[in-house]
RNA sequence: GGUCGGAUGGCCGAGAGGCGAGGCUCGGGACUGCAAAUCCCGCUACACGGGUUCAAAUCCCGUUCCGACCUCCA
């Protein structure tokens, strides 16, 4: 019996075949997923978080409607060039902070673990390193150069050859001979290679005396590329349902993974090639370069609650650029409070329409099997939220159902707050006692105080709360 | 140059040939000591030029502009 089944099924945009594709598990017991993380030689940007939420939203819903899933995502933490091609991107940050090269890797590593966890993103069932795969991804290019799809060029390191795989090509566009060569190329010298498409499997150590392993090509270290086949075909049994990235790892990194995967099982080794968009922020693409990186840790010094930029995301389909600023994280900021401060109200009401509640579910399921269509699913919240017909209890229910589909943590409460300084906690207790006494001139100049130092202070029935200012 | 996407109100953005998505901002009101929050009301847009149709933001042709990718990248 099949312990995966589903009456849903989940389309998504393959990359490859340019159309809507059905999300199918292959043996019938559990879904197989894999998505490239990050290169741990600097703090991931939240322009990298939407990919990884992007993963995150199609296995919170194949989980909701019934299946198994196995995520594998990838830590590379070597073989990652830089622009110049001349140096690994681990190790001139390593130089760069005056530190071993693997306490950067590890370092970063973990940032990208608590990032993850700010901003509810489920973490995946295995997370491989390329340092610790060497063996795998030896076994793999041995495999290849056996099959003739590998070589050893005139410098000894190991390349793929592009046209030894028929269809190279199918992801991108790119054809073979339209890829001619160019100035920013393999940082190896001219003539190593037999065709200027090919790319390094191994690469031999040269001057570079850290982060190399002995391999039967000698002293080196491994490409790029190669080490997601390794991980992917390793930790996922030879087969991927789906495998997921950004956009720009479309071309070379998933059309050469591909090529060297597909040689090296005689078969598609990979069902559904799902990308995801990038994101600009305020009308440009977020990079260094532009000087517009944002991370998640600038939002919280901003008072943003992070799931802000979750609700953000999800606004947007994950096929389109979308433009991320300041206005936006605030209104998100907002939505979510004030959704927090609802759920709270509702949460008190018995009085639930079960029936109703499945309805709603259903639609929103719906919404999210059609490719994700995120935007439309949280449509559906909005008129819930402001429908005079349901009962509170009934908004409740379906607020919390969906919460695990949506991962917004609206059943719980941001609170930042305890980190106020005491000195405006004192403030707090003033004004509070000011206007208890009727005294309105000082608590309101108390009031002003308090938001000049970015507190936000309210008077409800149940007297005087406090908030940061966004 | 090649390939692929876009262009929607003050701003962000969804859009399935036919009852004006939604949000933010702003304006008015209720509530409040005053604010804040909340609630109610208001603000009628689809780059341009043709075409198809009873009916086009949506389909077709053309034009202009913008973006991404084309061996660093999520």
């Amino acid at each position: 019996m099949k312990s995966s089944t589903t009456n849903y099924e989940i389309r998504l945009f393959d990359t490859k075949s340019r159309q809507l594709m059905p999300l199918t598990s292959s043996d019938g017991e559990i879904l197989r997923i894999y998505g490239c993380g990050p290169t741990v030689y600097r703090d991931a940007h939240v322009g990298n978080m939407r990919t990884f939420l992007l993963s995150d939203i199609v296995i919170r819903l194949a989980k909701f409607i019934g299946y198994k899933v196995k995520f594998i995502q990838n830590i590379t933490d070597v073989g990652h060039m830089s622009e110049d091609f001349i140096e690994d991107k681990i190790l001139a940050q390593a130089k760069k902070e005056s530190k071993d090269p693997y306490e950067i890797a590890k370092i970063y590593e973990a940032r990208f673990h608590s990032d993850l966890k700010l901003l509810n993103i489920n973490p995946a069932n295995n997370y491989p390193k390329a340092s610790e795969c060497i063996d795998l991804m030896h076994d793999l290019i041995s495999k290849l150069i056996t099959k003739g799809h590998a070589y050893v060029g005139s410098d000894n390191c190991v390349y793929f050859s592009a046209q030894s795989f028929e269809g190279y090509g199918a992801i991108s566009g790119n054809r073979l001979d339209s890829l001619k060569p160019g100035h920013k190329f393999e940082y190896t010298e001219e003539g190593a290679k037999r065709f200027h498409a090919d790319w390094a499997l191994w690469k031999v150590a040269e001057n570079r005396t850290e982060m190399i392993w002995n391999s039967p090509w000698g002293k080196g270290f491994p490409g790029w590329h190669i080490e997601c086949s390794a991980m992917s075909l390793h930790y996922l049994n030879n087969f991927v349902d789906l495998h997921l990235g950004g956009i720009d790892l479309r071309f070379p990194h998933h059309e050469n993974e591909r090529a060297q995967s597909n040689c090296a099982i005689n078969n598609e080794a990979v069902s559904l090639w799902v990308h995801g968009e990038h994101l600009l922020f305020e009308g440009r693409k977020m990079a260094k370069s532009a000087g517009n990186v944002v991370l998640v840790s600038d939002l919280i010094d901003r008072n943003l609650d992070p799931l802000c930029l979750r609700l953000c995301f999800l606004e947007n389909r994950y096929r389109s650029q979308m433009d991320l600023s300041w206005d936006s994280l605030k209104a998100a900021h907002q939505t979510i409070q004030r959704w927090r401060d609802k759920i709270l109200i509702w949460q008190n009401s018995k009085e639930i329409d079960l029936t109703e509640v499945k309805k709603i579910v259903n639609e929103i399921i719906t919404d999210l099997i059609d490719d994700l269509d995120t935007p439309r699913a949280l449509q559906k919240l909005r008129k819930i939220e402001k429908s005079q017909e349901l009962s509170d209890g009934t908004k409740f229910e379906v607020f919390k159902e969906v919460d695990v589909l949506f991962g917004l943590d609206l059943l719980n409460s941001f609170s930042s707050k305890a980190e106020i300084p005491s000195h405006l906690n004192e403030l707090l207790s003033k004004r509070a006692k000011a206007r208890s006494l009727g005294d309105f001139v000082e608590s309101d100049r108390l009031r002003d105080l308090l938001a000049e130092n970015n507190i936000l202070v309210k008077d409800g029935k149940d007297g005087q709360s406090w908030d940061w200012l966004i």
